[in-house]
DNA sequence: GTTTACAGGAATGTTGACAATCCTGCCGAC
DNA sequence: GTCGGCAGGATTGTCAACATTCCTGTAAAC
């Protein structure tokens, strides 16, 4: 929708550019542009942004209470480095919360919205997929749990799906590339959306969960080789 | 020393004051002594808690991430007010967490722990209650609340829950004087307890979730008591 | 009587400067 | 050679002042 501002220099914007620029910094910490532990300097920030650093702390406070960032006391803001038990820990919470996203998207939208997806995930997609474009699974599986959450019609569950995203995205991309996952997640997520497209939802409900679990379940598997 | 602000000598936190105004503020808010749509005026807070308007925004902006206050540029923030819509979101979200917390304490900690809860909820501690001293189940309700969330052991999960506590805590205070909403409390509070006691983490889980969901079919029934 | 324009005051938004703290490189003692 | 102290620079924390926006009361016009 809105356009990224190419030029940040020109400040009319007043407000908005806070917002900005804790979006842009949120997009570098998820796609591990900035490493784990690494610093968030707010003179720089401020010089790159054309902003003042009070402005630039605001966002860095709201870096902080969103998890992302954790701020020692006259030391700075470094990106959290999360251990892997606080990895399982976020995700059994995310799979209540992405369970009852599923269950209330299936009770809310137009089982027409699953039927296409289904069959867009077909054996030529697959095979595309299982043949090395695993990114061609992350673009579709993103764009499907973009549609249950916003199907699921619940401001506070997305706001909570949003952050515990924000803190997993990078483990779980390293997670797809492990031996048999995209196959193993295909078949789930085919299940999954027929029971969608049926109407039955307590059943996507435990689907989506079970889906999930097995993820972890390889994370656990082959954890000497994602961290 | 003969200024206007001489605080106490254990006044210099530097950066706890702030989480002080922080709790203070979120304890103000959850206590209804600051209303939904009361203004939280900067330089008042300032001036109260001897510090400066900076700071002072810092916590705004930390409760604002949180979902207790409301800031529109250029008019400040106010107490968040919440429609009755979005307390049945928060509590869709609600429902299933407190069921998480529910199961992982049970697998988690010693059943002693609920056996005791459960003798302590005895026929004359029901009598007290129902003949008007409600403060007392809420008191035992919080306390077994928070026992469960600390058996559960899980930080994120813990988060969750203390933001959607500070979001409804009022409201929920008012469903419970509705007719007969205690009796019925304490009624499903037994048979959870007697399923955390026996180990059925399954059935307490569900008993908790239950509990929730008949809590908010109260605050249907009544809602326009309660508003 | 109602509406609109406008000035005065109050509250918020933003900035640059100053103070406190921490990291780094260097130097001398043992 | 290693350890501890010690400036000097860099970075964060805090503040008061200035700029901007919004609210309010007043008065004139219709």
């Amino acid at each position: 929708m809105s356009g990224k501002t190419d030029r940040p220099e020109h400040a009319e914007g007043g407000r908005w550019e806070v917002s900005a620029l804790l979006a842009e910094l949120r997009r570098r910490i998820s796609e591990h542009e900035i490493p784990p532990g690494g610093k968030l300097k707010e003179q720089e920030l401020a010089q790159e942004f054309g902003i003042s650093r009070t402005r630039v702390r605001e966002a860095l406070a709201a870096l902080e209470t969103r998890g992302l960032v954790e701020r020692i006391p006259n030391r700075g803001a470094i990106v959290r480095r999360f251990e892997l038990g606080q990895v399982f820990e976020i995700y059994d919470v995310r799979e209540v919360l992405e369970g009852l996203a599923v269950r209330r998207a299936v009770e809310n939208a137009d089982p027409g919205v699953w039927t296409a997806f289904l069959e867009e995930c077909d054996a030529e997609f697959e095979r595309r997929i299982t043949s090395g474009q695993i990114e061609l699974y992350e673009t579709y599986f993103n764009r499907l749990r973009k549609t249950i959450i916003e199907a699921a019609a619940n401001p506070v569950l997305k706001a909570m799906l949003d952050s515990v995203q924000d803190q997993t995205q990078i483990i779980m991309r390293r997670v797809l590339v492990l031996p048999g996952r995209v196959e193993h997640g295909l078949t789930n997520l085919r299940r999954l959306l027929e029971a969608m497209a049926a109407g039955r939802a307590e059943e996507a409900e435990q689907l989506r969960r079970l889906g999930i679990r097995s993820a972890i379940e390889d994370l656990k598997r082959y954890q000497r080789f994602v961290l």
